[in-house]
DNA sequence: AGTGACACTGTCACTAAGTGACAGATATTG
DNA sequence: CAATATCTGTCACTTAGTGACAGTGTCACT
């Protein structure tokens, strides 16, 4: 019984990791409803155990704290960045790319998807006055930088963990959360989406460029990537 | 001495606000020192109203939450940064302002607040993987933020909420808070204090001055302030 | 089909975080 | 000393979150 292992492995616990993120994104949205019609304290683990048709001690189970019930939708509005800068390829620029995963990902966007980014935006904002959902929204923008570190340091020849590579990662992740408050900001008041959006991708491309002082941005040589003309103080650091 | 205004008017509504801050730095203190003895979680309420000799009702008044107990040292831990920003005068270099500035620093500092200094790093590194005190960490980290944020608006001439200001402000923030990590995680490793402290004023100033794409770090000409071209990219915000 | 293993959920009792309300202590002013 | 306002301790209380146990559905193997 111990040769065919595959599939028994996978159905008993890989099942679950697709489901399991299913029932949390559900949870999420319900849980992000009531945040935003009560704020975070007007609302209680129970209302949200109530609303999404579970017990309160499921909802434990599935969440750490009440705030992190905020967490997969406040995720899933940045999950486009982190697909985005994933799919870099090291002989585009920036404002290209960028450019036309945006066009891509307009079109292709569905009902719910865009229900869901109406509420990531709504907690973004929320984050602004409610510390509890602060930790949140700055959990995303952390995955934002981890993945900025991983592009910037193939990009730049480095390693991750290389404190240049640290440095403009956290500058240009900084700058991302800054340009995703604004847009969103301006949505929820009102501004015309098409106005905010059409300037926004080249807008976040020369962001990432200035933050990093014109380090990331540009197409890179294959042969140029290993290079990296020294840099001085930077490279002693792994 | 105070025999006026100052005296009067304080001991009412404000003589507690120095007292009040003398008091959370206290229990700041034994919270800290608990948090990284036995952990965030280890560590009750109880147990800091105990070590500071209060009872636990008390310290509920004074912080609103446990984590939120380490935020006076992890925020001392940034002070002098603040300060320092604070003090930067137009006409200098960046460079120039931090070096004399820390070294006036290192030979100012008395024994108790280099006790604090190190419970800070502490703080901050425990930061890393307890959530908790992340946001603790991050809201000192917003508070330079602002402060840059001031400090680079009068340096451009803009207002400091225009998005051009608040992007550089991030991004050269995002980068000083990684020199922190950076620093205390070697101070912590055990790394000599002196290798780390004599490159570090230099590095800062050059870290910030990359993030914000050169415009942030050189003097400033007094006529040169207002004049910047008053009605470029940044002024769609109000 | 039957049986055991396992993952998921609900129920309930429990700990700990945090608040409200009242009373006593302390300090400043007149 | 009297009057007033702030600070603190005590205690009862609400709520976030956990541990333990039991019930249910699903899959695997026979």
């Amino acid at each position: 019984m111990a040769d065919h292992v595959v599939s028994t492995e996978r159905s008993r616990g890989g099942m679950s990791e697709q489901r399991r993120r299913r029932v949390r994104l559900e949870i999420s949205r319900e849980a992000a409803r009531l945040f935003w019609a009560q704020g975070v304290d007007g609302t209680s683990g129970d209302q949200i155990a109530e609303a999404v048709g579970l017990s309160t001690r499921t909802i434990w189970r599935h969440f750490r704290s009440k705030e992190s019930c905020a967490e997969p939708i406040v995720a899933q509005s940045v999950e486009w960045e982190l697909a985005t800068l994933r799919s870099w390829p090291l002989h585009r620029s920036l404002e290209e790319h960028f450019a036309t995963e945006a066009k891509r990902l307009v079109s292709e966007i569905s009902p719910s998807e865009q229900a869901d980014a109406g509420l990531g935006v709504k907690m973004i904002r929320l984050a602004e006055t409610e510390p509890a959902l602060r930790t949140a929204w700055l959990m995303a923008c952390d995955q934002v930088e981890h993945e900025l570190a991983a592009v910037i340091a193939t990009r730049l020849g480095l390693k991750p963990d290389a404190l240049q590579v640290r440095l403009h990662a956290a500058a240009a992740a900084a700058a991302l959360r800054v340009i995703n408050e604004y847009v969103g900001a301006g949505l929820l008041d009102g501004t015309d989406p098409r106005e905010l959006g059409d300037e926004s991708f080249a807008f976040i491309a020369d962001a990432v460029r200035t933050a990093t002082g014109g380090a990331v941005g540009d197409p890179v040589q294959l042969d140029e990537a290993p290079a990296a003309p020294d840099e001085g103080a930077a490279d002693r650091q792994e």
